[in-house]
DNA sequence: GTGCTACGATACAGACTTGTATCGTCCGTG
DNA sequence: CACGGACGATACAAGTCTGTATCGTAGCAC
């Protein structure tokens, strides 16, 4: 009893991965059709463009991040310790080879033009995040919640560049330790 | 009397300013005959290859990033203050809305492929960056010179990037609080 | 003047891109 | 069995990309 995946899943999967380590446009729907093992045209029944389906790839990679996120973050009893889970999470994953940067900040440098589509559902994906360290930032009591949240949201996005540029050796090995220094200095 | 420029200058400066904005994949080398004003024969008499241009002008904003640093910091009086005037400056320059994020950071983005020649300048950039904060964290007296540097580094790019994906009004505002926050923990 | 060189303009080759059109096939449902 | 929809394969259209080839010209050295 093999499992079988739907062609529109393999499609995704497959452009997921590519779009990733290789890049949006240096991927093209005939290379996700051949890696995929599908059809062109079943490609393009179930995504009108290649463009859809990058968007679709930034919806599902934003359901991820959040999921991940809850997930982490719902044992640690308190806001403090749910960014410093966060963070040590995220430092652990940057390290990893699986780990091609982060999908939002990659398709914001290919794509800078704000009236792109995926351009904007990264923005959205980042101002949420931008608002939940904001959010917790609040309750954890610092005195300037925002100044805070923007900190810690500078040293996520580097961490993610760290290891889009130097793999898996790189210097975000101390990015939770830093989020730690601020949020600890922000609440004393 | 005035300044003749000459048609190699005029590709390169049209390349520099189309590639950072744009990035280096969306913009073809027939927009950066046509826009420079330049025959497309010229061009590639200039240049080789598009890669040369790519790479040339990398090269050329390490120049000039390594003139802006030596320039910005040599009056500030200890390598603390080399490093917090840095950063302040960092602050300014990424609200402002000349700046589209970092050459090197991008071109790590666009061509993640690290035998591709511009990806190893990048990377040649970034270390030599990161050797530099060394450098100034272990005169400053920092207990781990290696680990506040790689804070700063992480702090530095997320800057970047948050310009990039947010234009004038970003998330960097913050970025020399943070510094200070992370040198003066590492001090103390 | 006489070349020589750099330049601009344009046409072109070959590869690659997104997206469409067509055909045969397989598979589940009635 | 018959039919209908999803699928795979392939060819194709139209545009874009890098890089080359060609031609005419303008300026400069001798």
């Amino acid at each position: 009893m093999k499992i079988e995946i739907a062609p529109k899943d393999k499609v995704f999967q497959t452009a997921a991965r590519l779009f990733y380590q290789h890049g949006y446009r240096a991927i093209g729907v005939d290379t996700i059709a051949a890696e995929s093992g599908i059809g062109k045209m079943t490609l393009y029944r179930h995504y009108p463009s290649k463009d859809d389906l990058i968007a679709a790839y930034l919806k599902d990679s934003n359901e991820v991040f959040w999921n991940n996120f809850e997930q982490i973050t719902k044992d640690a009893p308190t806001p403090r310790e749910k960014l410093l889970t966060f963070f040590q999470t995220l430092q652990d994953y940057v390290k990893t080879p699986a780990c091609y940067g982060c999908p939002f900040l990659n398709v914001a440098t290919e794509y800078p033009e704000s009236n792109y589509p995926g351009h904007q559902v990264a923005l959205e994906h980042k101002q949420s995040v931008r608002a939940r360290f904001r959010q917790l930032a609040k309750e954890a009591g610092a005195t300037k919640p925002e100044v805070l949240a923007d900190q810690l949201f500078l040293l996520m996005d580097g961490a993610y560049m760290a290891s889009r540029m130097f793999g898996t050796k790189n210097p975000a090995a101390q990015v939770a330790e830093a989020a730690r220094v601020l949020i600890d200095s922000a609440l004393k």
